[in-house]
DNA sequence: TCAAGGCTGTGACTTTGATCACACTTTAAT
DNA sequence: ATTAAAGTGTGATCAAAGTCACAGCCTTGA
């Protein structure tokens, strides 16, 4: 594993997902997306390695091809407090270290192994500049995060502990199969054991055992 | 008042401003900007008047160009929570519902009258796509919402009330100034009580008696 | 394959902040 | 100018969630 064929494949393989990716929002043709392609650079990242960590300067964003991430901050306490968990086709960065091109308050480590394409805030810039659709595209993204975080406040105005559970669990039920609890508790901005005490309401049938 | 005279005045007076708004961003010459006004259309808010409406299809969006806005949502039980405070030179819709073009989960009322310019998502999109550095300008004033928000999750997930209010104070001083502590309260997830219990530390000198 | 560490559940106790009640003050509207 | 409505402060009480402690289970990596 590790060699230059199998790598020189995948990277194929991420581009062409990216490519679909981009294509969600804008089409782009085959040159356009040879340009784009060239400002990216591959990265494959180990669990438990960090992406990004609190201190240091924030070179890049990231889109995950596949892996997932966690990304927190950590209180003058020492607890820790999640952010964002990012799985395949999602970006990730300390965004206002990157814009800012300052260092970052925050941490990201991976939780499974994982290939990511970054971009540095030159590189995304210029894209944005040169390609009238990738400014586009990045607004667009921006956009649906920016109404997703707003959610979130509602979220954690409105609702009790029991509230936000149940509602993650609809919105991203893929994440509380995948990622152990505890960090979905410090997601959702309650104890674990607060957490551990929520019991999901039965619903019809046999409860499924394995 | 409200003669044609005065109207047309302060419509020249708040276009400049919005010029000057744009331009913090990205310079826009004469000719541009005579095409970027024709999208806006100047509306007059009084006190206690409806910019939206939980229920109503959200049409706008809207630059304010002076006056005072409160953005909040009512939960199910009739307790409201604020989301935004919207001071001049500020954007403010349900972006949710806009981006959409559905019912407005939240509402959006008037503070201090106001006088503000309305944007339909066509017109903004038209604007976008027809002028890159507009998508451009959309593009930044959005990146600087979404970290706005990202800071305000850190806050409500690590800080406890007195700490989320004494931040609340250094970042917006104005809005504590000008805005009853009870719609404080509701943007920051906590009891009126509670707030008018937290007493700010007391700094140098004599306690300031007016 | 077995030891160590991470994850989860649960009981006992504590703390924080919500709620309720009421008085007082300021602001706005006729 | 006066009356109603909105905003603020503070005491008493309560409940929700945090904290601490510990036991049992899974993973995982040497």
């Amino acid at each position: 594993m590790f060699n230059t064929t199998s790598l020189l494949a995948t990277h194929i393989l991420d581009m062409e997902k990216l490519r679909k990716h981009i294509e969600e929002i804008t089409p782009v043709s085959d040159d356009e997306f040879e340009y784009i392609k060239a400002f990216f650079t591959k990265k494959r990242v180990r669990k438990h390695q960090f992406l990004i960590q609190a201190g240091e300067k924030v070179a890049c964003e990231y889109w995950i091809a596949n892996g997932v991430f966690r990304a927190f901050y950590t209180d003058e306490t020492g607890r820790e407090h999640i952010l964002q968990f990012a799985l395949e086709n999602s970006w990730l960065s300390d965004y206002n270290a990157f814009f800012h091109q300052t260092e970052s308050t925050m941490n990201i480590i991976c939780m499974e192994e994982a290939e990511v394409l970054s971009l540095t805030l030159h590189a995304r810039e210029k894209l944005a500049s040169d390609l009238h659709k990738m400014e586009h595209f990045f607004r667009m993204k921006v956009t649906s995060g920016y109404t997703a975080q707003q959610h979130r406040i509602i979220s954690l105005l409105c609702r009790n502990p029991k509230e936000r559970y149940e509602e993650f669990g609809i919105l991203f039920p893929e994440i509380v199969r995948r990622i152990p609890k505890k960090y979905i508790a410090e997601y959702l901005g309650i104890s674990r054991e607060t957490l551990s005490r929520i019991h999901p309401v039965q619903r019809r049938g046999i409860p499924v055992k394995q």
